[in-house]
Order: structure tokens, then C-alpha cells, then sequence
DNA sequence: CCTTGAAACTTACGATGTAAATTTATTTCG
DNA sequence: CGAAATAAATTTACATCGTAAGTTTCAAGG
């Protein structure tokens, strides 16, 4: 009987790849990287990485699906270290601009929605959707306590949106470098003040 | 002495291509569009748009610019059927969801930030700044009357940032059908009450 | 009616993603 | 302890891409 791959090499081999991957497509963007230079970068022949990988979709879909992971984590962190709703609404709103200030690589590559047929990747939407879930939760917490009213989703949506346009506009060149983050504070309390209930 | 291309046969060979491209790369994405497909759709042999284009990369540059004009003419029509600041805010917004509700690809192309080089475009920078201008342009008009306080520049962004936003999470499929309308609305009054003055 | 030279076409090349064929190497069994 | 068996890895091969280089075409002066 011959050698037969065990869970963890596969899980080995497919970490080194996405490492790899990661680092290159920060480089120079996911299209000016070779399936021939992810081979060589890990010493392995061209056609390797298509034992553990379907095809190069699917190893961009694994580095996105890392990305939206790393993301939810330092929100989670940066949510879990402050008290009070109000607080917890700050932290993250904060982590999340840092993060795609420090990551514009992998948070370009996670939004940028002309790649293919996202559904296919089942992983890929988990992991969005916990990192969505973190930005939007703590909503429910600033309504319990009174600081706002209104439908929790909704009101999610609109924070979320809110800081996600201020990234992209500090992306494109539009904002002067580290504008996003002022933005993003003033978008934050103008719409806290904007959703305050009536005095 | 040979025959010499007019400006005209060059501008109507350029647009002609334009067009195609643009019809093309909506159906199918830019990548997945070769010169040869854009060639063959104008009746021409492969090489032919060279003389008309540097590169491939010029021919996206020109779609998107020319993405970024239809825009910016949409939210001008939009702006100038109304009276009043808060209208003709409200009417350019609602013209920005529809525009890019509407043409999808074209949005997400003009939009597309992962797109090399664009300070070597000059046209679609102008285009872009176009743009820009109309969206956050009826905010000086709106301080004029006294709707809100603040400055400016910075209070467009906050729109600009929060459209965006709503088209975004719509076009990455996490709105249902439709909501980045009911989503925009509720920013744009949610913002307005925010940046009401004191009463 | 030639000559001229820009414009269009044809050919050619290196690179890509990946299918298919081949080699390598390890494990179990006789 | 070989030798068969077969998963994993490599090598080869191919269609297609963007586009550089070479070739042909053909309308406008002389």
C-alpha cells in the first residue's frame, strides 16, 4: 500500500500555500501571481498545489476566508476589551478601521466583489458572516441600554456601511492618509446622535 | 503618400470600441474578455485596436472613465430636477442607488480598487472628480439654508462614504434585493438628524 | 500609373492555467 | 526480505492569452 496523506499534511501543506499566497497577492495583487510561483515559493513542482487545492479560484477563496477570520477576530478582541455598549460600538468601529489601514491588501482582496461565484466557497461565507456578525452585534446591547431605538438589523447595516465606505474612500486615494479614521469617528457619532430617542 | 486616419475615425473606432467592451465586460467580467474576443466583435483582425489603444489596460481605463461620466451625468439630471437643498440631496442620492443598482458591472468596475496604475489614466481621474464633486456638492447649498453645521467637505465625504456603503453590501449580496435604497434613505435621515444644529 | 507609407493583417513567442501521462516512493503482503 | 500496488509528485503537453515583429494592402500625391 502506498503512502497515504495524513489530515494534517494536507492542513500543513495547505497553511504553507495560503501563507505564501497571502504575502504574494499583498505583493503584486492576485492576478500577477502564478499557480508556477506559488509551486516554487514552496519548493514543490508546478502541478503540486493541485492535489490539496481545485484550482486557483479556490486557493483565493481560502485567503479571503482567511482574511474575513483574522478580521473577525481583532474585532472580537478590540470589542471584548472595552465595557458599556457605547464603548464596545467604539473599540470595534476603531479595530475594524485599523485593520483595513494595516491589512489594505487582504481587506481589498475580501470585498472586492468582482471575484467569482463566492457561493461556491461555503467557508468563504461563514466566515463572513461571523465577521458581519461581530460588527453588527453590539447593537443589540446599545438597545438594550437605551441609547438608541430602532430595528437592530437596520441599524447594523447602517454602522457597518458607514465605516466600510470610509475605508474604501481612505483606499482610493480619496481621503488624506489616515482620514478614514477621523471619518469614521464623525460618521459614528453623528449617526449616535442621529438614532438618540427623542428627549 | 498613404491614407491617414481622421480624428474622427479615430474617436468613432475608439467608441465603437468602448461600447463593446463595455457590453462585454458586464456580461462576463474584464478578465475573462481577450483582445481578440473585442477585435472580433468589431470585424477586425486581432491587432487592429493596438493602433486605437496602447493596451488592454487602456481599454479598461476608458471604459471606466467613461462609466464614471454616465454617472456623474445621472446625478447632475438628478440634482438639477429638484429645489431646495434637502431634495436635491435626497435626489441625488436616490440616483446614485439607482444608478448603481441599475449597472452593477459598471459600478463595480468604475468602483473596482484593485485596478492598476489609475494616476497614468488623467481622464479618469477627471471623470472620478466629476463624480465626486456632484455627490457631495448640494452639502454647501444645504449649510447654506441652515439644515446642518459643520464643514463642508467633510460632511460630503460622510454621504459619500455612506452610499457607498449601502451599494456595496448590496452588490456583495448581503441586502436582500433592493435594500440599499430602503438602507441609503435611513442614512441620509438618520445623518441629517444628526447633524441637525441645536435646537 | 507608379511610388509611398500608414493602416491592417498575419505570424510568432513566451507565459499562463491545468489535463494527461509518467515517474517516484512508501506501505503491506507473500 | 523482495515485489506488487498505488497515492503522491513530477513531467510533458496543449489551448489560450497579451502583444512584439514582420508582412501585405491600398488610397493619396507626383
Amino acid at each position: 500500500m502506498p503512502r497515504v496523506l495524513s489530515e494534517t499534511d494536507v492542513a500543513d501543506f495547505r497553511e504553507r500555500l495560503c501563507e505564501a499566497a497571502e504575502r504574494l497577492f499583498a505583493e503584486r495583487g492576485p492576478d500577477a501571481v502564478t499557480m508556477r510561483q506559488l509551486a516554487a515559493e514552496l519548493g514543490v513542482s508546478p502541478m503540486t498545489p493541485y492535489r490539496y487545492f481545485e484550482d486557483k479560484d479556490d486557493i483565493l477563496a481560502a485567503v479571503r476566508a482567511n482574511g474575513f477570520n483574522r478580521f473577525a477576530e481583532a474585532l472580537e478582541t478590540a470589542r471584548d476589551s472595552a465595557v458599556g455598549a457605547r464603548n464596545r460600538g467604539k473599540a470595534a468601529g476603531e479595530a475594524y478601521v485599523t485593520f483595513a489601514l494595516e491589512n489594505p491588501h487582504s481587506y481589498k482582496l475580501m470585498f472586492d466583489f468582482n471575484q467569482p461565484h463566492v457561493e461556491k466557497y461555503p467557508e468563504l461565507v461563514v466566515a463572513g458572516q461571523r465577521a458581519q456578525k461581530t460588527m453588527t452585534g453590539y447593537v443589540e446591547d446599545a438597545l438594550a441600554e437605551g441609547l438608541m431605538t430602532g430595528d437592530p438589523g437596520q441599524i447594523g447595516m447602517m454602522f457597518w456601511a458607514a465605516v466600510h465606505g470610509a475605508v474604501i474612500l481612505e483606499l482610493a486615494g480619496m481621503l488624506p492618509p489616515g482620514g478614514a479614521r477621523a471619518l469614521q469617528g464623525q460618521l459614528d457619532a453623528t449617526l449616535m446622535r442621529g438614532l438618540r430617542p427623542e428627549a
